[in-house]
DNA sequence: TATGAATGAGTATTCATTCAT
DNA sequence: GATGAATGAATACTCATTCAT
């Protein structure tokens, strides 16, 4: 009886998680308007009518999906930042360090990755979302600019201007590495990227 | 009646072209599945069958239109690349050319701009189609670029990878001067836009 | 071939026809709501799209449809009016020649009756089509009661009072006609409605 | 403990009588159809489950809801009746009071009235209800009639039709002062409106 | 009694595409 | 080629109702 209960019950936020899961896979690979809602709940093993209990909409489904991701990826950048000793000393380090971070994190999360690629740019996502993510995950880069700028080795451009040539170059990046997964592990390539990224900022 | 007849008819040609113009600007406005083919075909002026005389499918007629405008693009780059006289004496001289006249034409042609925006690494467009199209915009590119591997001047990195990263920077670039327009004439700026790519390739 | 052609082409006006008549049936028997436009359309023969090409939406067709069946019995009011000779002379004798038609046209088209006493004061229909419909068909009792009252046999209560009087005790009848089939027939009753009604309005 | 849970705790049947109170006002507003359980609920403050365990169904929650008020109705009118001394004196006068008290009743409760004009003759009330709501409404004027008949004051036409028409004349009256409410107030309006209504029954 | 998350059948409307003229 | 009425499959979203807690 009891085991029942517990195996029937779905800790609360589990049916909403199952569909926002359900949503990023057939968001990625049949793309935005080819998913059915229905599919995403029958996927997500739930009724259709669930999908609306979470979501006002698709479209707002797919909003709460692009903060998430972005929000997952913010994370685990900072905690990479975070767990490592003596930061800031070596700033050309840091920069390697957390470029190398985001592109694993890509290749070790293909999927989200992919939706990085197809919805950062694409107008079916709300531009304030996009925005609001855009900011919330490029924040590191600010203040290593920042920092860079202060020490004089990172070049005096325009932050914002530096910031969209980062998030250009970023996108080139794992768009790269994922269209040549078998280049994803040659440590030239990762490096030669990483130098494509810093030389463009770095001082003369 | 001969008359009446050649005043009414529309030079052949002038209702397809009536037609891509019309779905360029729908499509970069609405977004492509936003965008039905009736209302493409009210704003050109033709009845809704005419649409699919002149193309197959709604999709066919995206595809067409990608490739009509990366075509344009090309050929307005490619005539300002010869029109300039003793091309290759100074190749950084000759990437910033390349380069400026690149973000002038986004600018000049906002509508365009905001296709390639929207549409180059859409799932909407063909992948071949796509790829197609890259190649032949980026021509000059590689050719750039294998000619100053050779004169020593520009790194050594993988030619796919700088190409990426090129298009990566070009797309940034004029999405930021797209959404700081009061920018784009600033020469600071434009000329920082082009540092920033420049110094990502050359060699240090 | 050419008798094929002949029987199979529908005489354009035909399909939006067929889907007043329909939804005119489905609306009275099983309310408006419960009607879907997919069996509107099912009964009509025609796709469910088609509809939606001869209206806007499920609303529009039930407002056309009111507009349709009002005008359709003010014109069939008019034409009795018209038919007879001497009209004037005995007010009181058009008055009832007037109601009983009225009656009659209720009897004799009893959907269309049903049609009237459920969608009169239904708020599905649009309030200004409402208002609109009935100024068309109350048009023969103004004119009635304005004469009426100039000849000083009619009472000199406001006119919209007495209109929406009349309306009321219209519906009151056909309804009781309609409750009771087998009254409709009896001259007695019949000349007991119109009394009811003259009485009302005539000076005492 | 105690108290908190006496604080809480809404009696009994307050929560019943906001869902009525609730169900009235926004079916009256949007109409049934367009109103969902969920926001009578709502409105109510109560559960969305809360209201089947009150009624059995949306339905059954209309239909309780129109009985309720018509017997609020038909309760004001008698207590108006019995409160008058020497009723039955002077027939026409008891007539008139009738009349101006159901009058003012829907004047004075418009959100009621409205109810009335939009569900007395919906087929959305069941049948037999709105028979049996007639029934206890209309039972004063039967008895009224039936009287006037034996003093040879009211014309001898069928009850039934004589009943009908009275329905319909004071559905029109209300309607009329709805829609005009400027003229609820004049006397000599309010006063025309019961001769209409007057004039129809009594013996020429 | 009360709750509110979950259900899933039901529906209006859209739209790419066709084809007889 | 050009037209536009007709098609009908496809789909987002609603909502009365249930039931485990």
């Amino acid at each position: 009886m009891i085991s029942k209960t517990v195996v029937n019950k779905v800790p609360k936020k589990d049916k909403k998680q199952a569909l926002l899961d359900s949503a990023l896979a057939l968001f990625v690979d049949q793309g935005f308007h080819a998913t059915s809602t229905a599919s995403i709940a029958k996927k997500a093993g739930v009724a259709t009518g669930t999908l609306f209990h979470h979501f006002a909409s698709k479209d707002a489904l797919l909003n709460h999906l692009f903060m998430a991701v972005k929000l997952e990826f913010a994370e685990d950048i900072s905690q990479g930042i975070l767990t490592r000793g003596q930061t800031g000393k070596d700033l050309k380090s840091d920069a390697e360090h957390l470029w190398q971070h985001a592109i694993d994190w890509a290749l070790q999360n293909p999927i989200k990755q992919r939706f990085f690629l197809q919805y950062s740019m694409s107008s079916e996502v709300d531009a304030t979302i996009r925005e609001q993510a855009m900011n919330s995950v490029l924040h590191f880069v600010v203040v290593l600019i920042e920092k860079g700028q202060q020490q004089g080795i990172i070049a005096d451009f325009p932050i914002p201007l530096m910031l969209a040539n980062c998030h250009g170059q970023y996108l080139a990046a794992i768009r790269y590495f994922t269209d040549h997964p078998q280049w994803g592990d040659d440590v030239s390539q990762r490096q030669a990227s990483f130098e494509l990224f810093w030389r463009s900022m770095k001082v003369d």
